[in-house]
DNA sequence: TACTATCCCGAAAACGTTTGAATACTCAAC
DNA sequence: GTTGAGTATTCAAACGTTTTCGGGATAGTA
């Protein structure tokens, strides 16, 4: 059974469709009568507008494009999370696209997202794109007219609205952590090497160490590859060095460690310590329970969602804004 | 600055868009120049086909809707992931709702979705909506002639295509598990009582009881709501009862009672074992590792993507099909 | 009677695309 | 010089809405 459309409706009444568009969104144009009558008969048979043929009409559709990298990871499962509560709450639907870190199913994605299907888009980049440097399929987007707000894997030469984690104090903050502590050595293990927070937070670790006079050296930064054996990494890195901790830029690899450092009987906190990124559940019920930096993502959702949304509707300022939110040092078992 | 359509095109040629139109489909019907020379302008200018009008005219969206009850469960998030992927392969884009456990917005959900916005969905079902029985709002979707399965959480007096995990086994080998190794009593927590899986569970949970001859207590199995308070219920499940194991029926829970079960100096597992649901990172890294009954929720998503583009497609046969898919107890240190 | 105001409603265009049918033109064959 | 067959292009309707404009009817006023 073919849906029902205006049509029917105006066809049972013996009226013309105008009539029924009007009086189903109860326009003082249809005297009162025929307007309940249609009312109910349009609810009595479930009539559901066809929202292809009124997104045309009006030029709008109600629905905002949102791009994450990964969705198995927390992090962005959250963000995603965040945004889609803020946009349900304020009635507009989500279409989402895994670019799983691929720098040609993210212009896919956003080909398709770019041809009237969304209202704007919320996106954060693939790791692919922001090594290659090219962006003109988000260009194109916000040259289409379509507003879109970056999230946490930005990139700065293009503007627009932007929410951002303080990277930099995030690495800065975990790094001082340790040095607090004592004046040896801290390492960085990167799955995300060359990408803007990757970068950030590798700023952040050189400004501490800069702070208390240690020397940056490049033997200590691990990047991990994705076919790369952690393991095997970390034994060159543990070999020959009196590492005090070690931070790991995702939650993922960082409860790795914690165990391969646990298989070689390393003792922790005591003889090494470990910080992680992303304030999962995985960090809390790991044992020994991971310290690590909360980056609030549902939050970030939310304030993008907000941000791309009250600027459809045209409820934001003229100029672009980006909005910086900040971590917060989840100390628990893994440090002393 | 608006996006280019047709119109403009074929103002740029002096012709009218159904030249346009069919030039760019490469249709025979055009001389060979002209199609080229559209063909190269469209290109160049980053031409994109208004999808919501193509959509409206052809009466197919190329976009499946997925509504799940909870995206920060890991075992839904694996679903999407599988659901994604094979949506994506296939050049399905997905429009996804998170119904948070509650009926009245799947309801909501289901009306955007049944508006000529997608060509078919895929739902897991509410708690709430399996608690309340009324799938009205489901088979108005049906009726509307759009395809829906149903996944993990299904109805069976709906007619429909449908993927389910062999709960019932599950329920059973899990409580199995415990009694092959001793004839003492296993308690079920259950944060998802009333539902479709949590019945089944608790069926093979009886059934494995009756099979070694013990009678089933009310008393051992514990619904969990959103609410309380867990240790509480654990307490009053652990007084006087002389149990040798506690299957949990999420992934969650089951870290949890892990937890209150270390903080009360139990002794894992040689005292008391836990088993969980779901195999997320969690169960692999908590310490001790759990015991747990995996769903191979990418598998699930991917199957149930594939039916439903199957029968979009008029791939599929007449009748509905149910698959199970079989689950699999990954056995690890909490239990003997 | 004529003029205006009010109330209900319909006609039609528009959104951007697709597509079957129709037209125009060219060239060849009878 | 009529017919026929291609070829290249245009016409027009259609998808289901929304909205502007205008018109007919009735009632009220002068």
């Amino acid at each position: 059974m073919p849906k029902m459309t205006q049509k029917d409706i105006a066809a049972h009444f013996g009226v013309s469709v105008s009539t029924v568009s009007k009086a189903l969104k109860d326009s003082y144009e249809i005297g009162a009568e025929m307007r309940h009558a249609i009312q109910a008969y349009a609810r009595e048979h479930h009539y559901q507008p066809n929202i292809l043929a009124k997104n045309l009409r009006n030029k709008q559709t109600g629905t905002i494009g949102v791009v994450v990298p990964n969705i198995l990871n927390y992090f962005f499962t959250q963000v995603f999370a965040g945004i889609e509560k803020v946009a349900d709450a304020r009635g507009f639907s989500i279409v989402s696209c895994i670019s799983d870190e691929s720098y040609d199913k993210e212009v896919k994605t956003m080909g398709v997202l770019n041809s009237g299907m969304v209202d704007g888009v919320i996106i954060s980049l693939a790791k692919e794109t922001q090594q290659k440097g090219a962006f003109t399929h988000i260009q194109e987007v916000l040259e289409g007219g379509t507003p879109l707000t970056m999230i946490d894997r930005v990139e700065n030469s293009i503007v627009c609205d932007k929410v951002i984690v303080d990277d930099f104090r995030a690495g800065y903050t975990a790094t001082k952590h340790f040095l607090d502590k004592a004046k040896k050595p801290v390492a960085l293990v990167s799955t995300i090497q060359g990408s803007s927070v990757g970068n950030l937070r590798l700023q952040g670790y050189k400004r501490a160490l800069k702070e208390v006079g240690m020397p940056f050296e490049a033997k200590w930064v691990v990047p991990v590859g994705k076919d790369d054996d952690l393991e095997i990494l970390l034994n060159l890195l543990l070999a020959n060095q009196d590492l005090q901790g070690i931070i790991c830029l995702d939650e993922i690899s960082a409860i790795e460690t914690l165990h391969i450092l646990k298989r070689k009987k390393r003792n922790i906190p005591e003889e090494i310590g470990v910080i992680g990124f992303t304030d999962g559940r995985l960090s809390k019920y790991v044992s020994p329970a991971l310290t690590t930096v909360s980056q609030h993502g549902k939050y970030i959702g939310e304030t993008a969602a907000h941000m791309l949304i009250d600027r459809i509707q045209g409820k934001a300022r003229e100029t672009y804004e980006t909005r910086m939110v900040e971590t917060h040092l989840v100390v628990r078992e893994s440090t002393l």
